[in-house]
Formats: structure tokens, C-alpha cells, sequence
DNA sequence: TTGGAGTGTCAACAAGGCTGACTTAGATTC
DNA sequence: GAATCTAAGTCAGCCTTGTTGACACTCCAA
């Protein structure tokens, strides 16, 4: 169905089937971008809760709870489970804040940080993989659709944070 | 780290921090992408499962129950704690296999229809306003890196499953 | 000194995954 | 025709990860 051509580029290809391949393709292709992670944190006390708690502080190491709240977008209730196990099993370190006492500083520790590698490794070893048999022109547009998928807000949080404290 | 420009294309854009930077798109795009539907859906008594089953049932009517299981990756008893009440609510039929009668083809009713109509426009609306930011040949990589990180299964079940019985 | 912000914690709940065991109906095979 | 296999459905129980709401504590700043 519409094979109507609108004619001009820019139009073209905006059918309700093309639409539909792309939610379809960011479904199967989120599953697969997830699966290896998943693989290994499965069998240790860990989901993907943690992994994208350790992902981040490894990020941008000395982040506050609360900044990692606002980036995972979850309630700190929720997050506080997770970092606690974390800081628990000594893979992340809290140290107070040397400017206000009340906030955390999070770190890796080394054992927190062969974990990312870990998790890190898997995934990007995908994400190669990927990018390989696409080519730097379709890593461009890959990452020019995402961008432009995001919310403001979180467009925001993925184009900024650097550093943070510490 | 890693600046070292490695010479020719292929290679040259597979920093690590390329890849970091991939990776965090499709958790921040994957966050936008379910969004709109997350927001429609909240309030009624479904869920994101119960958006999946009915996107699926709508792209290949009269699919049976273990087909659609296979494409969501799920068990059964998951599966059919949200199929019930789509059933009981009148969103889907399920109609006994003609060939054989074990089976349930599964189909959207009218209702079903209206509420996939509203979940796929509100997603449908994001991907179109994400393609026209960001032009056809970014599409085209965007689709061709996506289909390359799925897993050989998934790519099977993307490009696959046009009818199946009714 | 008082109010508010950042943090942590308790309790309770829901969605949506999972496993295992079992039933029922219909197909298939010997 | 009986035995076996398959598709589907169901019950019970468990886990992770999200949610609210209430509350305490520390500390900064007005």
C-alpha cells in the first residue's frame, strides 16, 4: 500500500509502512542492543538497573545522586535500591561533598570499574560491529535520527555533562 | 584518548567515544521513542506489553498465540496475563485455527483498532518529526545501522512474518 | 534560628518479566 | 484405536524495577 510517490525528496518516504520499519527496527534493535549486558549482569545480583547507574557515574565520575537521578529519570527511591547493593558490594564509592556536605559524590571503584569495562565491552563490541557493516555515512544518520527522536530535555543531558564536581 | 586517525575511512570514526556517544543516543532515543504511547497508556489499566501485542496483531492479523510469543521474546504466562484482558475487554478476538483447531488466531476488534490508531499516530508523529529533521540519507543510515545490531533472529522476524493464516 | 534542599530510608504496591506444574483439546503416529 | 505430541490456557510463586507517601537527618543560606 502508498506507493503514491509525492514527488520532491523530503516527502517521499515518510509512508505510514516506512514509519512503521523504523518503530519496528528501534524494537528488535534495542532488544539486541540490550541482550549482551543482560547476558552478563544475569546470574550476578545485578540488572539493567545497574548497569546504567554504573554506566553513568563512569561517565561522568563524581556526579551527584541526584544529577544521576535526573539523567536515569527515575525516583530516587528506586535509584537508592540500586546504589545501595552498589555501594554494598564495594563497585561504586560515595565520598561527601567537599563544597556541601550534603551531597555524594559517586565513583567507580576498581571493582566497579571492571564491571563497566565489562558491560562496556560487550556492548560496544555490538555497536562496532554494527557500525562496521553500515558505514560512516549511515553512523551519521544513525546518529543524526536519534538525536532528533529525543526529548529536549534529555537532548539536553546527552549533549552536556561533562565534568561534575568531584 | 584514541585521536589517532587511523587513515582511511572505516575505521577513522570507531573511537571509543564514538561509541559511548552511540550508545547513549539509543538509551536517550529509546526513552523518547516509548514516550508518547507510556503517557496514553498510562491510566488505562495497560502497559507497554499490552502496546506491543497490539502492534503486532495489527501488523499480521490472525497471527496465532505462539507466533506472536516468538516475536515478543516472551513466555507464554507473560504473554497471557496481557492477552486476557485485552481479550476480556473486547480489544481482541481470537478466532479457533480453520486448519487446526488447537490453534487461536488472534485479531483487533474495531475498539482494538482505535486504540492501536492512537498509539501508533502519537509514535508515528515522533518518527516522522525525527525524519524530516533529519533527511532521507540520515534515514537510510539510521535503518541500516539499526537492522545490523539486531540480533540474525530478530533481522529474520523483522523482515519476515507478512500473513500467517487467518 | 528557621526554612528549604539534598539525601536516605521504611512501607506498600503494580507491572511485567520468569519458572514449574498441570489441564484440555485436537493432531499425529504407530 | 491408543498412545503420544502439540497449542493453548491456567495456577502459584518469585524477581526486578518502577511507583507513592511519609518521615528523619544534615547542612546551607537567608
Amino acid at each position: 500500500m502508498a506507493e503514491t510517490a509525492s514527488g520532491s525528496e523530503g516527502l517521499l518516504f515518510l509512508t505510514d509502512e516506512q514509519l512503521r520499519k523504523g518503530i519496528e527496527a528501534m524494537f528488535f534493535a534495542y532488544r539486541g542492543f540490550t541482550a549482551d549486558p543482560d547476558r552478563i549482569l544475569a546470574g550476578m545480583d545485578y540488572g539493567r538497573a545497574h548497569h546504567r547507574a554504573v554506566h553513568f557515574i563512569h561517565r561522568a565520575p563524581g556526579l551527584t545522586v541526584s544529577a544521576l537521578l535526573s539523567v536515569l529519570g527515575v525516583t530516587k527511591q528506586s535509584l537508592n535500591r540500586v546504589l545501595r547493593t552498589l555501594l554494598e558490594d564495594g563497585l561504586v564509592e560515595a565520598r561527601v561533598g567537599r563544597k556541601d556536605k550534603r551531597e555524594r559524590n559517586l565513583f567507580l571503584t576498581e571493582k566497579g570499574k571492571a564491571l563497566e569495562r565489562a558491560l562496556s565491552d560487550a556492548q560496544r563490541a555490538r555497536m562496532r560491529a554494527a557500525y562496521r557493516a553500515a558505514g560512516p555515512q549511515a553512523v551519521q544518520g544513525f546518529r543524526t535520527v536519534l538525536e532528533a527522536m529525543m526529548d529536549a530535555e534529555m537532548r539536553r543531558q546527552y549533549l552536556g555533562l561533562r565534568e561534575s564536581g568531584a
